[in-house]
RNA sequence: GGAAGAGUGGCUGAGUGGUCGAAAGCGCCUGAUUGCUAAUUAGGUGAACGGGUCAAACUGUUCCGCAGGUUCGAAUCCUGUCUCUUCCGCCA
């Protein structure tokens, strides 16, 4: 959510932001509103006073008839007011309404486009796409050899887009998370597994939509509860409605948690195996810093991601993702698109990892704000999220990338001493 | 799940339907004082939104878990709801 005098003030830049980011919002409806809601805001407070100050009165009326006087003088005050106050509020219902759907800013830097195709790739991991000197398998022909991916099983208990992870998988699935929460330990993130439903008013403070035929959320009947999408929900959620300290930020955490999605309307896309699935495990970084901290940290999230990435072996590209692409909150997107050789006719990037910086888009909807010590008044923070590993996707990359020619994979050096083993399969 | 109780400012904790944004204490800030990392003492000390100002000063509205209701007027009365504590039940 964007400060509504900010919008006031800059109408003619959060239009065209809205035109570079293919979101449709009528803000000469909101600044025409807003106009009004404080012209008559004036009204209720004018009457508010007016009707405070006859009430005031009544109290040290001297008898029973200046009192009913007074109480009948008050009493009219006090309608005209509600009656203001009725208007007032259906305005700023409106109001919140359009105010909810405008985008954040983009970076002055971000490339403007309507969707992905104006993608600007920033640069490359260490490792380079490999040259199979044999036909390599996808994913799920390596998980159905070894038995280690029961999607029939998944869809028989489940539905379909749900799996069964079996046997080394696994093991490796729990390296990867230990591998991952282990270096972010070091750099300073607190790990917290976190709950996987959160309420509603959260998810959509995070910039999620719960409920609606377009919704990519499971939500609970009768509660109002859903299942989260990402640790960046409950993360995020976790300071809602409190104002930090300067001296406590930044706070750099390390969510574990499982996402779910439905996918609605994904349903064709190129989605083969684990790529698209409506549950998975993911290992998110997440950060509340000062307004002048949060490029920094952006930096920092890409740099773990990379190097968590090279650490594992896989060869990556960076994005810039384009304006039409970002989404509500995002002031600024990069994404890791991992080479997955099993993709497409001979080997795809896929993407594996996203970091945002939402600056105060998504504190300001959840009312997270910070103090400096001895200064008046309080400012929204920032908020960045990031992956670490998205398990699924992870996974594809490093089965298809390590295989080796007799099916088996090799294990990437820095998960070996968690595994115990440097070949799986075989 | 059942029963009882409680939710007030950074914390502890008063509060009779009107003079309560709210006593008192602690903490914190400022000043005074005493030759000494402290004591004593005076004063100050919440937030959001708006008006005002170059900036202040100043000023209006709202906020006593949350949402409604009664009333001219609610921290105070009523209803609902959430959370916490204790006891009981159940359970990994």
């Amino acid at each position: 959510m964007l400060d509504r005098k900010y919008i006031l003030e800059n109408a003619t830049a959060v239009k065209q932001n809205c035109t570079n980011r293919n979101v449709q919002v009528d803000v000469d409806r909101l600044v025409e509103l807003e106009t009004a809601r404080h012209a008559i805001l004036q009204q209720v407070q004018e009457l508010n006073t007016q009707s405070n100050v006859e009430s005031k009165k009544i109290g040290q009326a001297k008898d029973e008839a200046e009192r009913d006087a007074l109480k009948i003088k008050a009493r009219v005050l006090r309608e005209r007011k509600d009656a203001a106050q009725s208007e007032h509020d259906r305005l700023e219902e409106e109001i919140k309404e359009i105010q909810l759907a405008v985008p954040n800013m983009a970076h002055p830097d971000c490339p403007v486009g309507v969707d992905d195709k104006s993608n600007l790739e920033l640069g490359r991991g260490k490792h380079h796409p490999r040259e199979f000197d044999f036909a390599p398998l996808d994913h799920l022909e390596l998980g159905e050899k070894h038995d280690w991916i029961d999607f029939e099983g998944g869809s028989r208990t489940t539905g379909n887009g749900f799996y069964f992870l079996k046997g080394e998988l696994v093991l490796l699935d729990l390296a990867l998370q230990q591998y991952a929460v282990s270096e972010l330990s070091k750099r300073g993130f607190t790990p917290t597994i976190t709950p996987d439903l959160a309420q509603d008013s959260i998810l959509e403070g995070i910039g999620f939509m719960p409920r609606g035929p377009e919704t990519q959320i499971y939500s609970i009947e009768n509660m109002n509860l859903s299942l989260i999408g990402t640790a960046e929900i409950t993360l995020g959620g976790l300071y809602s409605g409190k104002t930090l300290a300067d001296s406590e930020l930044p706070i750099k955490l390390c969510g574990i948690s499982h996402c779910y999605r439905t996918e609605a309307g994904a349903a064709g896309r190129a989605s083969r195996g684990l790529y698209r699935v409506h549950q998975f495990t993911k290992i998110e970084m997440f950060a509340f810093t000062l307004p002048e901290q949060s490029p920094a940290m952006h930096e920092e999230l890409r740099q773990i991601e990379c190097d968590l990435f090279d650490a594992i072996g896989v060869p990556y590209r960076v994005v810039d993702t384009a304006t039409g692409d970002l989404g509500g909150p995002a002031y600024r997107k990069f994404d890791l698109e991992a080479w997955m050789p099993g993709r497409g006719e001979s080997g795809e990037w896929g993407e594996v990892t996203s970091t945002s910086n939402c600056t105060d888009y998504q504190s300001r909807r959840l009312n997270i704000r910070y103090k400096i010590k001895d200064k008046k008044g309080t400012q929204f923070v920032h908020t960045l999220n990031g992956t670490a590993f998205a398990l699924s996707r992870a996974l594809i990359s490093i089965l298809e990338n390590h295989q080796n020619a007799d099916g088996s994979v090799s294990v990437p050096e820095c998960l070996r001493p968690i595994m115990g083993r440097e070949v799986m399969g075989r």
